[in-house]
DNA sequence: ACAAAAGTGTTAAGAATACACCCATGT
DNA sequence: ACATGGGTGTATTCTTAACACTTTTGT
C-alpha cells in the first residue's frame, strides 16, 4: 500500500443472494437483466460499488432500484465471497463482493423497477447469466452451514411461529426431514425460544402454541442439527 | 451493472495473514510500513489490486515484493473476509480483501525488500497499523474452526511428521492441550495418514514412526477436534 | 365420528472422554 | 541405570437417533 497516485483498479460491484421462504420452499430474488452483456437473462441483482460507499451501502441501493426491497428491513445479512472476475466478465475486470441476505416476508416492488424483480425456487433455478448458479448453490451451502449451529434461521421466519412452522424451515434449507421429537426437544432445551401466551389456530385440529425468538440477532449455539 | 463510462470505484488492496509455525508456537508475518500513513508501524503485508490482475496475483506480488515469499510454494491460502474501509483509511476510500496462507517453511527474505519481514507470535502482537489486529485475530478463529473439520492442518506440517508433532501443531492453534491416546485413536482411524517405514531418532528416547498426509490438498474430515 | 396436526418419553447405539503404564533409545 | 518422549486399551459418560400413541380442535 505504498503511495500510487495514477491507481486504476477494477471495478468493483456488489451481489446479493437474498433468500425467502415461500410455501416451505425456499426461494431465491433474481432480476432480468435489461442492458447487455447477458441482456433479458436472469440474474443475482447487482450494481456498482462507487467510490465512498460501503459495500453495504451499495448494497442497499441495488435492493432498493433494481428490486424495490429496503434493505434496512432485511433481518440478516452476511457477507459470502469476493470473487474475481478479470476473464470472465465481458466488460473487463471487475470483483463482485457477494452477500447473503434473509428475509421473512420481502415483498418485490416490481412496478417501479425496470428489472422485473421476482422470486424462483432454488430448487428450479432459470438459465442464469454470469456464474450466479455457483454463486447461488454456494450460498445455499453457507446457509446450511449457519442454520446447523446458529440461530440464523430465525431471520427466515416471522416474529411468532409454532414449533412445526421451525421444523419445516429447516427442512425447507437442508432439504431432508427431520425427527418432530428430537427437534422439538432440542430447541427447547437450548433456551432461545419464548413461549407466547397465543395458540395459532389454523384449522381442523388442535391449535399450536405460538414461540418467539428472545433474541433476533445472530448467535452460536453449540449443538449441531443434522 | 448497467452500462456507466465514467464508473469510479473504491481503490482495491488484498492482505496476507501468513501463518508459520515455530518452535510449538503459531507465529504470523508482518511487515513494517516504508510509507505513510502509519510509517515504521507493523502491518500485514498488503498492498494495491491493480486492473487486470486477480486479488491472488496481486497477493503473489505482495507477498513477493514485501516480503521476498514465493506464493506459490505456499500450500494453502484460503479467503477471509473483504473489508470496507471508508471513513477508517487516511488516503480514502479503500476496500481490502484479506487471504490467510498456512506455511511449513517460508523464510521471508528481508535483504532484498524494504519492508523488514519478520514472523511475530500471534501471542505477543506488536502494536498493529489499522485494524490488522482484528483481522489477525479473525483469521486466527477462522483457522481454529478449519483445522476442526477438515485436514487444513498439513498445511502448516513438513512433509513428514511424526503424531506427535502433529498434536503438538493443534495444540499451538487452539491454545489448549489434548489427550495424546484418544488424538492418535481419531488421526490413525481417519485414513487420511500413510505411515513411512521411517523413524525419526531424536534425542534420548525411542524414535518416532513417521507419518505424511495421503492427500496434501484440503478435504473435509467428520468429526470435530476439541 | 372422523380427519388433521399438536404434543409428549424412553430406549438403544454410538461418540467422546478420562485415564496409567510399558517401550525403545541415547547418554 | 536412568531420563526422555513413543506408544498402547478400556471403562464411563454423554450425545444422538430411533420410534408410536394420545390430545385437541373443526367439520
Amino acid at each position: 500500500m505504498d503511495a500510487e497516485p495514477e491507481y486504476q483498479g477494477p471495478v468493483v460491484t456488489v451481489d446479493s443472494v437474498l433468500f425467502q421462504l415461500i410455501q416451505n420452499e425456499l426461494y431465491v430474488l433474481l432480476t432480468q437483466r435489461a442492458y447487455e452483456p447477458f441482456l433479458g437473462e436472469w440474474a443475482l441483482p447487482g450494481g456498482y460499488n462507487h467510490r465512498g460507499e460501503t459495500t453495504h451501502e451499495a448494497l442497499a441501493g441495488v435492493l432498493g432500484r433494481k428490486a424495490g426491497i429496503e434493505y434496512r428491513a432485511l433481518p440478516l445479512t452476511m457477507q459470502l465471497y469476493t470473487f474475481d472476475n478479470v476473464a470472465r466478465d465481458p466488460r473487463g475486470h471487475t470483483i463482485s463482493v457477494t452477500y447473503m441476505s434473509l428475509a421473512h416476508k420481502a415483498v418485490p416492488a416490481g412496478s417501479d423497477t425496470t428489472q422485473n424483480p421476482q422470486f424462483f425456487p432454488v430448487s428450479k433455478l432459470p438459465k442464469l447469466a454470469y456464474d450466479h448458479k455457483d454463486i447461488i448453490l454456494y450460498a445455499l451451502q453457507r446457509l446450511r452451514s449457519r442454520i446447523s449451529h446458529t440461530n440464523a434461521i430465525f431471520a427466515l421466519m416471522p416474529e411468532k411461529f409454532t414449533l412445526t412452522q421451525l421444523q419445516t424451515a429447516y427442512e425447507a434449507v437442508l432439504g431432508h426431514k427431520l425427527d418432530k421429537r428430537n427437534f422439538r426437544k432440542r430447541w427447547l432445551a437450548l433456551d432461545v425460544l419464548a413461549p407466547t401466551d397465543e395458540l395459532a389456530k389454523d384449522g381442523a385440529h388442535r391449535p399450536a402454541a405460538l414461540y418467539r425468538f428472545k433474541q433476533r440477532k445472530l448467535q452460536t449455539l453449540d449443538p449441531t442439527f443434522a
